[in-house]
DNA sequence: CCGCTGCATGTTTACGTCAACATTGACGGG
DNA sequence: CCCGTCAATGTTGACGTAAACATGCAGCGG
């Protein structure tokens, strides 16, 4: 009972269904892509003849056929910091349901080459757009060979891009941040920052910086981390030794977890002598002891408005480089309060 | 100067760099995959000529035309799971040396439907194979209709599973935890578990069970969470409220921190009054307060482990049900102590 | 009952790439 | 100087799909 000659191991193709079905591919066709204009009877039979032969259509001749993928490229640097994971979840999350899936696109250290090496990967990668999530300054100043014709929108980066851009509101989280340490009444902020390279932590600070100085305060040497808690605690040693500290505001929430282990570790209690806020509000802080005060950003909303973005440049065409930035907001938990009262000296 | 009558905004094939080298297709395409038997010269104006239009092979058609996309499907519940999460980022380094991109693949609840829906989805979209990354028992009981012929490779789910699987070896860890905690001279070990549809729970679950068991212990009743800190949190809550407790094994470090808090907060002392124990050794829990003593477990191993599995089924077209299990280690650190003694009733 | 309308369905073709096969021409041994 | 060899390059066709166009047929107004 042989069936035919195909080669076993071939997948089944329209015509397969076609010829099981005993009419056209263009019918499969229409009936696969839900066209009207099929007779009742016969979409029925040609669905009976697509489950007995386990048909799928194949995406490479679809893709081919009418130029669309139907997939969005993510292009990051690394997946180990918490808004990275975040934001990309929330890019998945607000592209599945658009009938777009994500095509993951890693580059190890941000090397100008690599990036650009990464960028024609993703071009051969069967993508219609490409999110990009490289926080760091080399993207800029590099003369980055961004495949031509392929719309692109950036999160968190460069602030002179050509591309449309996404992003936090950055200067508002820290000035939020900043504003409330000082309400509480302390005399000034210091600042855990973010690696040197990269923009977001060069907004926070900054914002950090000019909050300071509106409210007419001294600004102290910010430190810079890598944003991981094992920086936190490395640089958060030496906060804990400096007795004048009352105030920090860590530019991410795992590097205010390293910092409230220094404070432990040298006896600052938290809040009662040292107030620290974080930044991200991350599921954990709430559960960080004590409780994290932070800045909370909503991530969900960053990807949904950068997948909005880039599905509206892929089928409209057009790419005015606009640019959104999405509020931030004061989580208030345990880890701040009033600074103590001044030791008289 | 009108160059051709091309629409403009069509993206430049190997025909057009065939005419603007004047060579034939094929020599590009020779050019393009770096086949021999092409003069230097040619090649070096071919090469020119694809710089000189700004061509990118399209890779629909080459995919169409080989049957083969360089990019592995990735379907997952959930981004949220530090374990998830680092495990994907552990895939995606092992993929794209490769030569092989991810395609994301979320699902939103897993109930069989949608996982099923997912899994169509995915073959639709431009992969060679899967990852599945759903720890879940519903992918048991379930006739998923796999699409027939895709290799797939599960990390971490169902035992009586016909595909290939890679996992950390769960059992080997809660072993190490509780014996770790037993040595140390504990009577018994309580457990904060995870959730009960999860395998991996279930394996640390039994393994903890068993190892209490085979000391003659008495096994008390474990608590079951749902992998999150603020699960960690309210059950914590009744055991620190339990006074004969004195060593916890929580089933991963966000519980364990989530514990932490709640024995902070009932004024428990750690390790001094309870030990904690957690599973992951995720980046942060070097700075839980106390420092968490936990079992190390290799996201990065298993996700090369996976992919090779995956790559080596995609190339060979076997596809044996293997099994693999990745050791983990204990990491000991201050969370961990020997019991206090016994007060006197 | 003729011819027009419009729906259901079939046929052709192009999308971009690359393997298989075909062609061309240079070179060298007999 | 003829023919075989081999390197360089060209030509054809197929992958699976879907748009554009073609066909056939039922129903209906006049």
């Amino acid at each position: 009972m042989v069936q035919d000659a195909l080669p076993a191991d071939r997948r089944p193709s329209m015509a397969d269904v076609a010829r099981e079905a005993g009419v056209s591919g263009q019918t499969v066709s229409r009936v696969v892509n839900g066209r009207v204009n099929v007779d009742d009877a016969t979409r029925q039979r040609v669905l009976d003849a697509m489950h007995r032969v386990g048909y799928r259509p194949n995406s490479a001749a679809r893709a081919l056929r009418n130029g669309q993928f139907h997939s969005l490229g993510v292009i990051m640097s690394t997946l180990a910091t918490v808004g990275n994971s975040r934001t990309l979840n929330a890019i998945a999350s607000a592209a599945v349901p658009r009938g777009y899936s994500i095509t993951l696109m890693p580059v190890g250290h941000t090397t100008q080459g690599e990036v650009t090496g990464a960028f024609s990967r993703l071009n051969e990668q069967l993508v219609d757009g490409v999110v990009v999530l490289i926080d760091e300054h080399e993207l800029d100043h590099s003369e980055i060979q961004l495949p031509h014709g392929l719309p692109v929108v950036v999160i968190d980066s460069n602030p002179r891009s050509d591309y449309p851009m996404v992003d936090t509101d950055q200067a508002q989280g820290a000035e939020l941040a900043t504003t409330h340490l000082l309400d509480l009444g302390h005399r000034t902020v210091h600042h855990l920052a973010g690696p040197r390279h990269s923009y977001a932590a060069e907004h926070r600070e900054k914002s950090w910086r000019a909050t300071l100085a509106r409210h007419g305060r001294q600004v102290p040497e910010p430190l810079s981390g890598d944003w991981s808690a094992e920086s936190g605690h490395t640089l958060g040693t030496t906060l804990a030794r400096n007795p004048s500290v009352t105030a920090i505001f860590a530019a991410n929430d795992q590097m205010a977890l390293g910092l409230l282990r220094a404070l432990h570790e040298h006896g600052r209690r938290v809040p009662h002598d040292i107030s620290v806020v974080g930044f991200d509000d991350t599921d954990e802080s709430a559960h960080f002891w004590p409780p994290l005060t932070t800045i909370r950003q909503s991530f969900a909303e960053v990807g949904r408005r950068a997948v909005d973005t880039l599905l509206t440049e892929i089928t409209s065409g057009a790419h005015e480089p606009t640019s959104i930035n999405v509020p931030t907001t004061l989580v208030t938990r345990s880890s701040t309060a009033a600074p103590p009262p001044r030791t008289p000296s």
